[in-house]
DNA sequence: TGGTAATATATGATGAGTCTTATATATGCT
DNA sequence: AGCATATATAAGACTCATCATATATTACCA
């Protein structure tokens, strides 16, 4: 399961809770890889159970006590062989492709407000992806050498390019219909 | 949900039955929207039981009885509904960027075979696109008229462009990472 | 006559992820 | 004293999708 091991992946780096694995998705793969704060903690159980992690209750006089995570030689193997494994191809979900797929029933009208708004979602993620740097410059500096930041970088930098690909191609499509250079029936 | 209504966008070209929609979905939109059998088939009892479709068993000589679901006048009315509502922004997951994200880990061989790898999935997927339109014609031109058939082809443009767009961004990389401009540590 | 493939539908188990809610401690504000 | 906020963990219910099977009919071939 991907969650295991980029949770696996973060622990690597060092020991940490769940609370602080939730924060450190949230800034810096979140983008590819959302996860859950309950499906985080229930995964960090799972690794305990399979001897890829082990926990340590952490004493705190200001906040509540913390359970504290960290990599096994077992998970460190474990995650070694999945980051060099090959994935099988994973499909697809577009639902907006859906809407897409059958505006042939709409008005011209209906369809330019249908790939407006795809349009606009594009924009907002890559507003979202325009951040992600500010927001995770002090873990990047503090956890990670360039070599790894480089690799970090890679990820976002993929994401960008990909939504300014699919922007610019929309744009070309809403273009096209607004120039009525399409089937009208 | 995504998959009803693309069940009843379907319907709306015409009656089926659970096994005709998963042949056509699967020459169709299955590059943006998979369906399994067994979902299809929960899928249109779960459509009859909302009054969206109607379904009679239509006895057939030669083959088992099979049965057809026809889109009631409600289920066109929610077709319409959905085909023009916003769809709130998914988000996405690619575990293959989980790989990436990590790869500082790794030695350069393994990072260059991780790379080449997704490189290769999206050649494969370019490959797969490019064969949709033979093995779909046969169903457009008969379901479909000229306006519906352009917006089914912009769906499988938009896949083709977007897959084009990683593997060139990709293989900038894999030659940037070849000629070792990356931080060795 | 037996075997395979195509047609056609259905169910049970499981996995993965989401949403909601609950619990508990400590800080700081008003 | 009361309230909001941040820290920290957890469990229940649910949705969606996948996987494996099961069943039944007919056609075709050896």
């Amino acid at each position: 399961m991907s969650l295991e091991h980029a949770i696996l992946g973060f622990l690597n780096y060092g020991p940490s809770s769940g609370y602080d694995l939730k924060k450190v998705f949230d800034i810096s793969v979140r983008h590819f890889w959302p996860a859950d704060q309950s499906q985080i903690y229930r995964t960090l159980s799972r690794l305990e159970d399979k001897g890829w992690v082990e926990m340590e209750v952490i004493e705190q006089d200001d906040r509540p006590d913390r359970k504290e995570y960290r990599i096994t030689e077992t998970g460190q193997v474990e995650l070694h062989k999945w980051l060099t494994t090959p994935l099988r191809p994973k499909e697809m979900r577009h639902a907006d492709l859906i809407q897409v797929f059958f505006a042939g029933q709409l008005s011209d009208e209906e369809i330019l407000v249908i790939l407006e708004r795809i349009a606009e979602k594009l924009r907002l993620l890559l507003a979202g992806y325009a951040q992600v740097p500010q927001e995770s410059a002090e873990v990047c500096e503090t956890v990670g050498s360039p070599r790894e930041q480089y690799f970090w970088m890679l990820t976002l930098d993929w994401g960008i390019h990909s939504a300014q690909a699919q922007l610019e191609w929309l744009e070309g499509v809403i273009n096209k219909i607004k120039n009525k250079e399409h089937p009208t029936s």
